[in-house]
DNA sequence: CTGACGTGC
DNA sequence: GCACGTCAG
């Protein structure tokens, strides 16, 4: 009897073994399926898979290629949203976001299929979307869209997952109670030569100025916040590595990070701001610093706001750092290197790496 | 780009 | 009820 439900056991997993593996590779319409789905529904259409999550009426991640033929699409919008006939416990309805006072919210963008009519029409099942307040729709998320789809051209090919972090209690709509995330994540994945690199940002759900930069997180930290284990059928040794730490010099540009030139002009933090746009060595004392979740400053010569001259360090970029600038670095004679930018009147500095600064 | 909403068929 | 034009962030 042991023996028997062992053997049972075992063709039980080499079962979910192949159920898995010929999800994978679909001869007819490839599928997907770049995250797990703990407590959702694989719903397969033609050019996304979603994961659908039927306690919170929406998905629980939408994952899709993108590749600049696809961004370069130019078919029209329409409007047409709708249930979604492929989810067997029902869908949300058109009836749970009227005047629910939230926007029918892509997670899937319509904007990255207009390539194809078909593919446009899909993201309008209404389980590719969620209620999402106005201006976090159509501020920051929309401003992360853009620089997916330009992402998409520069790196000729991304996977992207994206989805809501759902976790009870949470506000909820219409009559079949669809929820209302706290925040939303989105997960690129550039799996080729030369620069295989991957990123999470997580924004919360409300309106932001804030730069996207600010909001990426290690993969790893969307992943214990939903419970989605994201790319389990690539190279884990590869996609482990590339969760545990983002890599966003690889993303955002990396020109600041490489060893300074000898002639690189040298000017005192006094006088930064008169060269503004250039890259400078700014060199000063780091009278005042600061430090909170999402940047830290170092400001030269005077305490804010009186200071000349900034140098920040965004908190996607402390990673970087092995040490604490800000308990480090107060009091000395520092240099650091890179653009001057303005910001506010001030003259400033965007540090992404240890390299950019020199100790007097 | 992201949407809601009114009008006309 | 869907297609389309208008308006707003």
């Amino acid at each position: 009897m042991m023996i028997k439900n062992r053997v049972h056991k075992i063709l039980y997993f080499l079962l979910l073994g192949c159920i898995g593996a010929c999800m994978y590779k679909n001869p007819k319409n490839k599928t997907f399926k770049l995250a797990t789905f703990p407590s959702g529904q694989l719903i397969d259409h033609t050019y996304y898979t979603l994961s659908y999550n039927e306690a919170h009426e929406q998905a629980e991640w939408v994952a899709y290629e993108l590749t600049p033929g696809r961004v370069y699409g130019q078919l029209p919008r329409h409007n047409n949203f709708r249930t979604d006939e492929a989810v067997p416990t029902g869908s949300a309805t058109p009836e749970d976001y009227r005047a629910s006072g939230y926007d029918r919210g892509h997670l899937v963008p319509a904007g990255d299929m207009k390539f194809d009519a078909r593919a446009m029409d899909e993201t309008f099942f209404l389980s590719n979307i969620s209620p999402q307040k106005k201006e976090f729709n159509s501020g920051i998320w929309n401003e992360l869209e853009k620089l997916v789809r330009k992402w998409a051209i520069e790196y000729e090919h991304l996977y992207v997952i994206c989805g809501p972090v759902l976790s009870n209690p949470l506000e909820r709509i219409g009559p079949n109670g669809v929820s209302v995330p706290s925040h939303y994540y989105k997960i690129l994945f550039d799996d080729r030569a030369p620069e295989t690199k991957m990123i999470a940002f997580l924004i919360p759900h409300q309106a932001s100025d804030e730069a996207l930069i600010n909001f990426v997180v290690p993969v790893d930290e969307v992943e214990q916040l939903t419970g989605i284990d994201f790319f389990p059928g690539f190279d884990q040794r590869l996609t482990d590595s590339l969760e545990a730490n983002s890599r966003v010099d690889l993303w955002f540009g990396r020109t600041t990070t490489s060893p300074a030139p000898a002639d690189l002009r040298e000017v005192q933090a006094s006088e930064a701001e008169q060269y503004f746009n250039q890259k400078c060595r700014v060199c000063g004392r780091v009278v005042d610093t600061h430090r909170n979740a999402s940047i830290t400053h170092l400001n030269f010569e005077a305490p804010y706001p009186h200071q000349p001259f900034s140098a920040v360090i965004f908190h996607a970029y402390r990673k970087n750092f092995d040490y604490q600038p800000e308990v480090l670095l107060k009091g000395k004679q520092v240099c650091v290197q890179g653009k001057i930018q303005l910001h506010k009147g001030k003259a400033q500095i965007v540090l992404r790496s240890p390299e950019q600064i020199l100790l007097r």
